[in-house]
DNA sequence: TTTGGTTTTCGACACAGTGTTGAGAATGAT
DNA sequence: ATCATTCTCAACACTGTGTCGAAAACCAAA
């Protein structure tokens, strides 16, 4: 295991670990985690199952840190509109729609991982560094906004937690059913519906016809 | 077992799966179904393991008929509101309420009947059913305000769905971290949380007092 | 090219939990 | 008291996890 900042050439077992998060990548987007064993995983990477234990201590650690890498670009899909302020409707959207298109190919493991009922220690310790970490900057623009005048509507902490979940649980509604609704109309009505939870507005800006 | 709506005593056996639907309540509270193993579950109700097969098919099953009664439950505590139209906050804030204190004590199985990653057929069955009834509850009620003239900012279905989705991943939230937030805030905040989402409004009442 | 320490691989083992089966015991209606 | 039905459980077969240590592969220094 290279230290991190290493400079030095990978040696074979990096590029073996590397083999391993990109099969797991593959097999995952068909199969919950749970459905997959550790035969699978190492199999498709190419190696006998004990070899597996080389790399992660578990099916678990190697979602961990799957999703950890996926989860640093959701919050780069999201930064333009964490930087800005006010409502910044489109800077919203575009993060959204973003965070929605990598929702679409990796949702499976990105749900199982902040959903699962019993992560083993490492996980959980990972989902609450992630999911606190996105709340806190999601909070820290609402409490910038608040301290700017504009009106908020409840504990900051409380609406970017709501906020987060909303997302999340939207995005993997949309993972589940990805036929029930269109691109569009999901972002659209999600970011209304955040900034209406957030800031009580409903933007004017003209949009495609309401039912 | 009997037959829906049967008439005779309850006899033995009818006893024992309620002992064990009782026994499952009290261990789920502490452990997830993950953690508990059909042997627990079996022993805390007095038989051997291998004698829980004669009444459930596997754990989920048992986690299913559980969760069948008690979202009976939390549909009854949200009826006020979902009869009544306009934006009702006082009975909406009701409902939640009663839902919140059903959570607060049911919610670690219910959280892992929803969210469970790979459920087994019977209980994803029922989960739609559950989940979908919930929604189209939700999504009637709304549709009957727009017919009515009032103003909803999207989709009558999606608005539905991430309404329900609020409230669920509030209310798992509260009971991953009880003392985070108090009760009434937490429920004020989702009230008006879900009339702004859906109706774009934030009432004007002073709170916590209702008018 | 040999050497020797380090990294990587994997077969074999121990174990925990699930689900099935069939023989027998308990139950309760007649 | 009889007897079909309902219930119980020990024993078995199976799947998947995690550990260990011996062997193989790797690679840099001599």
């Amino acid at each position: 295991m290279p230290a991190i900042g290493s400079r030095r050439a990978p040696t074979k077992g990096d590029q073996r670990e590397q083999a391993l998060l990109d099969a797991a990548r593959v097999v995952l987007r068909e199969k919950s985690i749970g459905q997959v064993t550790i035969d699978e995983l190492a199999g498709a990477a190419g190696i006998a199952r004990s070899g597996f234990y080389f790399y992660f201590e578990s099916k678990q650690a190697l979602l961990a840190a799957l999703c950890d890498k996926a989860i640093g670009q959701t919050d780069v899909d999201m930064g333009d509109w964490l930087a800005s302020d006010g409502l910044d409707r489109a800077a919203l959207r575009e993060g959204l729609m973003l965070s929605l298109k990598r929702w679409k190919v990796e949702g499976r493991w990105l749900r199982e991982f902040f959903l699962a009922p019993d992560p083993g220690p490492e996980v959980l310790e990972m989902r609450d560094r992630l999911v606190t970490n996105g709340c806190t900057m999601f909070r820290n623009r609402i409490e910038r906004d608040a301290r700017a005048g504009r009106t908020v509507h409840g504990s900051p902490a409380l609406l970017a937690t709501m906020a987060i979940h909303l997302r999340l649980t939207t995005f993997a509604d949309a993972f589940a059913n990805p036929n029930a609704y269109a691109e569009d109309e999901l972002v659209d009505t999600l970011t209304d519906a955040i900034l209406r939870l957030v800031y009580g507005i409903t933007p004017t800006v003209p949009r495609p016809e309401l039912p």
